[in-house]
DNA sequence: AATAAAATTGTGTACGAACACAAAAATAGG
DNA sequence: CCTATTTTTGTGTTCGTACACAATTTTATT
């Protein structure tokens, strides 16, 4: 509550002008090492916090940032996230902000590589990366790394990397979440179906590797390992028809867990299938197909994320470390795992950061 | 994106000064007929929007806010939520804010008369109300309501009273779920028993009537009606005792649902009386002693009503009205109910606002 | 109509940090 | 030692709004 100090007190404490406070404040150089530690010392002794509003209301130059990520469909989970993206855009309105938007196809190497390589040499302020291909990543990171480009991750961390910061769940407690929901209203004897996209080691997002080991872990510890089927959502016209197939297989099927956010698919053959109600299905992502049918009653539970929240956070954070240089080397954000029914979903429908 | 609209040139427009402009978006009075048509007309065009960073900036005069709540008990429900004021006091620590804070005994009537009596004389520029009893509140509502003071109002809402925003929790939906929860995971035949603080019609608490009703109607609508124990927490020295004599009087009960966030003394006496494993126990709130009862497995579910955001939100709202004068009768805000358990709990803890 | 009082309207300054630019000091080169 | 160059330091303007105060207009009173 104590008042808070200004750059001129300061200024005047360590017997400099202001601007040379404000250069060391934001590391623009061109100081002397000997007021640069005058300087230091008095703000080790008071304690200075920048003041946002001033700050926001001083800045005359605007940012130019990139944003790539996954192509966002429509209600999908990307959209979410670019929508909490465009919010903090809009909270921080009075701050000259261009945003340029460049997706690559998730499932395509060779896009992401094209789309990554350009970023560098467009000479962005700041870049939120959305990565899946951990090459590729990496490669943009260091290329941003050598220009002093500051980055921000969402959805997933890249190790070797170097980002502001990073916004994620931790996807091994994920995984090990849902396997509690499975194993704790399993009944003896029942079996745990486990839905993945690809086959195993081709699996293109890391997150859904993550979950899976946290899955299989859990339902091991719990010595459910003998009870875990495993099936592919299918790619072809005819997907639901093959589902239908594979759970008339397993009969003794009580739980079907979907690691991606392709729950519906799943959901959709279960209603086609006429087997409402005697499997329970658990999946992730609050995407607009999945609340359908959720709210229906064909998927029990889904795990959400907090796109918005991840997206929002990105961009003020990049803002921030470009008003203010804060540093905090590998900063990891983990967000909350929401568990969603019926019952509580419409109010996280709304809501987003406050 | 569009280039905001700057006050001096709706003043232009409209063929006024700035001043009068400034006047009509902060309704001071004292302006004319004519002209505030004309700059109402400009301003239905061109749509104002005000400038957040030099609001704050600019304003000289500081608010005086009174909160007034049950006591908070360190680690407990209305600690978190008066955490959440104090965060954003925090955030905006470049306006003077003087926080006054009353608490009352929630189980006291008379002291929440006494508490709430001098409220208005005290001249606040905002309260903000966490209540319980509706007389008093209603009461204290209307003297502010005559002395034109805003106020806000957390965790609960109480009719009949005109606050500029409500930040609550929808407990007829969280009874509704935390129902469906026990619901869901019983086995054929098995009970639920249902503590409740005192007995019928003595509640103080309208938010547990609320969850109550909500839970009943969710159990009787599954069918699940002659399933229902009811018992209550009791006071004494010897809880434990009492309670564990009471589950031992209902060996068939496989739920336990604590309808206030008192769910850890339950949960003590399930491990004094060596039944955990046998009996799911339910409960709200995150609060220091329930949590270590969720990390220890007595607990198994946990719902959180995000106490530190209503706090923090509710704070935000009045000073944006203050400012802004923005009013929206009837701003009631719902905020999710998060499920949580043992494996999502970390990722509760530290985060709040973003 | 003249004057006083009240209501309305306009003007000017302050807020605190960012940054451009001017001034001063330090260093280099001859 | 003097000038040119670079580095360091200080000064002044700017952002958009809030609000105090002055100026003006309107209304009331005699």
């Amino acid at each position: 509550m104590a008042k808070q100090i200004k750059i001129k007190e300061i200024a005047a404490m360590a017997g400099v002008s202001a601007g040379t406070v404000d250069r060391i404040l934001h590391g623009r150089g061109n100081v002397s090492e000997a007021k640069r530690k005058a300087v230091e010392a008095v703000l080790a002794q008071v304690g200075y916090k920048f003041n946002i509003h001033t700050s926001a209301v001083s800045l005359k130059r605007g940012y130019h940032f990139i944003v790539t990520t996954p192509e966002p469909g429509e209600g999908e989970y990307w959209d979410s996230l670019i929508e909490g993206i465009s919010q903090a855009q809009e909270e921080y309105s009075d701050i000259q902000l261009q945003l340029d938007y460049c997706p690559y196809n998730q499932f395509d190497e060779r896009s992401c590589e094209n789309t990554f390589k350009d970023i560098p040499d467009r000479m962005p302020d700041g870049v939120i990366i959305g990565p899946t291909f951990r090459k590729e990543t990496v490669a943009l990171c260091e290329a941003l790394d050598k220009k002093n480009i500051p980055y921000v991750f969402v959805d997933a961390h890249i190790d070797g990397t170097h980002p502001v910061a990073s916004y994620t769940v931790d996807q091994l407690a994920s995984g090990a979440l849902i396997g509690k929901i499975a194993s704790s209203g399993l009944h003896d004897g029942r079996d745990i179906i486990l839905f993945r996209s690809g086959r195993r080691g081709e699996e293109r997002s890391s997150n859904t590797v993550s979950r899976e080991k946290g899955l299989l872990d859990f339902l091991q510890g719990q010595g459910l390992g003998d009870h875990i089927v495993q099936a592919i959502i299918p790619q072809a016209e005819n997907a639901e028809e093959i589902i239908i197939e594979t759970l008339n297989g397993h009969p003794n099927v009580q739980f079907a867990i979907v690691l991606n956010s392709r729950g519906h698919v799943i959901a959709r053959a279960i209603r086609q299938g006429g087997k409402q109600g005697q499997i329970h299905l658990l999946g992730f992502d609050l995407t607009k197909s999945n609340i359908q049918s959720l709210e229906d009653g064909t998927i029990s539970v889904l795990l959400g994320q907090r796109p918005r929240l991840q997206g929002f956070s990105a961009l003020r954070r990049l803002i921030s470390f470009l008003l203010y240089r804060s540093k905090q080397e590998d900063e990891r954000h983990y967000l909350p795992i929401d568990l969603i029914v019926k019952e509580n979903l419409p109010y996280y429908q709304e809501v987003l950061k406050g």
